[in-house]
DNA sequence: GCCAACGTTGGC
DNA sequence: GCCAACGTTGGC
């Protein structure tokens, strides 16, 4: 089991949109970066991710978890782009803002502070579990 | 709204 | 295969 972050601005996409989808989710298109799209193909079905908010709110969110693997970008007609599905699992009780996790120093080494720009991001278990802590988050059982 | 950082593109 | 130009992202 791995664990991801997805970045999205939410005038563009936002958490409640993404929650509206339910069960069946969402593709999680329109990345058009390689790192990103390398990711993506990593993942397992069941793995489970942080929906972050960029811009305006800069802050973890939300709970995903990949439901379909990589396919291709119904978005794109070019055959490099390959993404996920991904559904709403549970909110984060208290969002967890950059400020937050820029300040705390076991936090230092993720990637959303070190490569802010991209959109998609492993975190390892450690980051996980202290980002669900801060974020006062019991992960339900499945 | 600005600007720095970075990734991608295309010409050579 | 390199590198300059350009576009985009995201924090401030």
């Amino acid at each position: 089991m791995a664990y991801w972050l997805f970045k999205s601005e939410p005038s563009t996409w936002s958490w409640d949109q993404q929650k509206a989808k339910g069960d069946a989710g969402e593709e999680w298109d329109g990345v058009r970066n390689y790192q990103a799209r390398n990711f993506m193909r990593q993942m397992a079905l069941g793995d489970l991710g942080f929906f972050y908010h960029s811009q305006s709110e800069k802050a973890v969110v939300g709970i995903v978890e990949v439901c379909a693997l990589a396919h291709p970008d119904s978005t794109s007609d070019d055959d490099r782009w390959d993404c996920v599905d991904i559904k709403a699992v549970q909110d984060v009780a208290t969002h967890v803002t950059l400020d937050q996790i820029k300040a705390d120093p076991r936090l230092e080494d993720m990637v959303l502070v070190k490569n802010s720009r991209l959109s998609v991001q492993p975190v390892t278990k450690d980051e996980w579990t202290i980002v669900l802590a801060l974020g006062n988050t019991r992960l339900l059982a499945p």
